[in-house]
RNA sequence: GGUCCCGUAGUGUAGCGGUCAACAUGCCUGCCUGUCACGCAGGAGAUCGCGGGUUCGAAUCCCGUCGGGACCGCCA
């Protein structure tokens, strides 16, 4: 008998009595001399197998040379485990096997990290291994929910008749949004391909072609710094349809995500979602992807200080600048005055200037170094205003609104995450809508696009494109879960005019419009259906299921913060002789060279 | 581009100016018939990331550099 019978994982005291053979890899050895007990692992799970010397004297001694994470193939019989020596940790714990023969089919190194979900290595050691990482059942079941993630998601859209179809991944280089990651080409040298930031161009051509459900799950590239939650390759789900409405869109989307979640975590979440507007998510939670899991909103002050005798919020509100505060339930007895004052780094980062705060003494009273300035009706108007109560600390912030509002909304998550207010059970999912369409870059002296240069202005704002362009309103929704910026859409612009127009608000010449997009307007003209559709960051939505903080631990071989990875050491020099088929030579500047670089010439 | 944190046996940490760099775990050897974080005894294993400086003396202090991480800018 020379095949696999069961999977580890897979056997019951159903089985008791059975003879089975399994192949898998040592997890733990345990020698106690005349037996030895094996902790068996494959993709199913973990059985213990006995070496006895009354039951086997052979496989005994074949099993003493057996170390951690060798590949062994195991014949033996499925027993009952006597009371006493049942293991209630090992989903397998109440059988065992004994073996009848065994035989080592590979050897393992010493490894440089135990393979076990509580693994304590550093993440580059797992990283440098990490096709030994990916053996822990921890980084399997990630893999696994991405897996039936996708799945799900590729059946669902299938049932509402979507197309998967493929768009390339060697592009041509457009404007506007991340930094390409280019691809020379040795047939046209000089000349290069970028890799697609999205295929937003590529599935509104779709539309015009009239498959009118397009998706797929597609890899994406942008040569952008990083983040945890930011990898520069990354998967989305592509979705684009015509004909459906921006409410049916949401519906569906909506529809989808309800359904993974019930899927796979077993979790109810009520539809449909909230809705917010981009002006109320900044202004209630100082962020475009607020998490709702928790309260604390920020609270507007800048009328009731604006006359405080406080010159630093009063002269704030008089120069245009914004007061706001959040409160902090119960903490005023946690938190010494040295405490509370390092806080203000949280939000000096923003670009604030300072942090002030205030303690609740009583329902009419507030505490501390801001107090004198404040008499005794603004103290209770405070007080009023956040719904204070005897305990609370109130942290205050002025300065430019958006200011305000990106610090006070780092400092509210920064609580939320100290004191323990989230309930990582719960999955909030929220529409975040009516985007500004553009925003005014300093740098480049222009209008930018917020979402893309593709996205509808709403009816009513168009003739705004050109008067005034910060106050047009994209058709845009962002969907937000958990904190998080899922993914994010809109209604396009299917009109060669509007196109035109919103390419002019950007500042392209007609002339780099059509060098740039010539086969887009192009297309336009050719009855093209009014379209829209939606991007989900796959990745970080798995990272969110697999209630993870970090995206590389739901991506098999994921890059470091640098964006190299540090098992195949990528990215390399390359041979010259690679260089000069295409026609390349490196010049990397003298200050941007390596000491190996350098000490190699 | 910027700010901050980390880098010491395979792994995780301690040591933060003064013998032979410590502890845990892993590894190796021996013993052990019911372990499951097995136990017991013994052993091997570290140019303290790299370079320079300060000092009688540096893992320790300073500067630089490389690598990892978090965040701001950037990026939807």
């Amino acid at each position: 008998m020379n095949e696999r019978t069961h999977l580890c994982g897979n056997l019951t005291e159903s089985m008791i009595g059975q003879t089975v053979q399994l192949k898998g890899w040592v997890k733990k050895r345990r020698d106690l001399g005349q037996v030895i007990f094996v902790d068996l692992r494959d993709r199913a799970g973990i059985v213990q197998v006995v070496f006895n010397v009354e039951e086997n004297p052979e496989a005994l001694e074949t099993a003493e040379q057996i170390r951690n994470e060798y590949v062994i193939e195991v014949t033996g019989t499925v027993i009952k485990r006597e009371a006493g020596t049942i293991n209630e940790n090992l989903a397998t714990g109440t059988i065992e096997v004994t073996a009848d023969h065994v035989s080592i089919l590979n050897r393992s190194k010493g490894l440089p990290f135990m393979i076990e979900d509580d693994s304590d290595a550093s993440e580059d050691v797992r990283l440098r291994h990490r096709y030994l990482d990916l053996r822990r059942p921890e980084m399997q079941n990630t893999m696994k929910l991405r897996h039936q993630t996708t799945k799900f998601i590729r059946d669902f859209l299938d049932e509402e008749a979507f197309l998967e179809i493929e768009t390339p991944m060697l592009n041509k280089s457009t404007p506007e949004g991340a930094r390409d990651y280019l691809v020379p080409s040795r047939v046209h040298p000089g000349s290069f391909y970028a890799l697609p930031q999205s295929p937003q161009i590529f599935k509104q051509l779709l539309m015009v072609s009239g498959f009118e459900r397009y998706f797929q799950i597609v890899r994406c590239f942008r040569d952008e710094d990083l983040r945890a939650d930011r990898q520069p390759e990354f998967t989305q789900v592509d979705i684009e349809t015509s004909f459906l409405g921006k409410e049916d869109l949401l519906a569906m989307m909506e529809s989808m995500m309800t359904k993974l979640l019930k899927k796979v975590k077993g979790v109810d979440v009520e539809g449909p979602f909230p809705r917010m507007s981009y002006n109320e998510a900044m202004e209630r939670y100082g962020s475009d992807k607020p998490d709702t899991r928790f309260e604390m909103e920020l609270v507007e002050l800048s009328e009731l200080v604006q006359d405080s005798g406080f010159k630093v919020f009063s002269s704030t509100v008089e120069n245009g600048g914004a007061v706001k505060g959040i409160c902090v339930k119960g903490i005023a007895d946690d938190y010494s005055r040295k405490d509370l004052d390092a806080l203000s780094s949280v939000v000096e980062v923003y670009g604030a200037k300072g942090l002030a705060w205030l303690k609740i003494e009583s329902e009419t009273e507030v505490k501390g170094p801001i107090a004198k300035f404040f008499d005794e009706t603004k103290q209770r108007a405070l007080i009023d205003t956040f719904a204070a109560e005897a305990g609370d600390v109130l942290f205050f912030v002025a300065d430019k609104r958006s200011v305000v509002n990106d610090s006070l909304g780092a400092l509210r998550i920064k609580f939320a995450k100290d004191l323990n207010l989230i309930d990582y059970n719960q999955f909030n999912f929220l529409w975040v809508t009516e985007f500004p369409l553009l925003s005014y870059d300093e740098d480049a002296d222009r209008y930018v696009a917020e979402h893309h240069p593709f996205t509808r202005p709403v009816k009513e704002d168009e003739e705004r494109l050109t008067s005034e362009p910060e106050n047009v309103r994209a058709e845009a929704y962002d969907l937000v879960l958990n904190g998080y910026e899922l993914g994010g859409g809109s209604q396009r612009i299917y009109e060669r005019e509007l196109q035109e127009q919103m390419f002019q608000a950007l500042g392209f010449s007609d002339e780099e419009a059509k060098e740039k997009f010539g086969f887009l307007l192009d297309a336009f003209e050719y009855g093209t259906p009014p379209h829209g559709g939606i991007a989900l960051g796959l990745d970080r939505l798995v990272m969110i299921l697999a209630g993870r903080d970090n995206l590389r631990d739901t991506i098999a071989f994921p890059k470091t913060a640098s964006a190299s990875c540090l098992m195949t050491n990528a990215p390399g020099e390359v041979d010259p002789g690679q260089l000069d088929e295409l026609q390349l030579s490196v010049n990397v500047r003298e200050d941007e060279q390596t000491e190996s670089q350098a000490s190699e010439e």
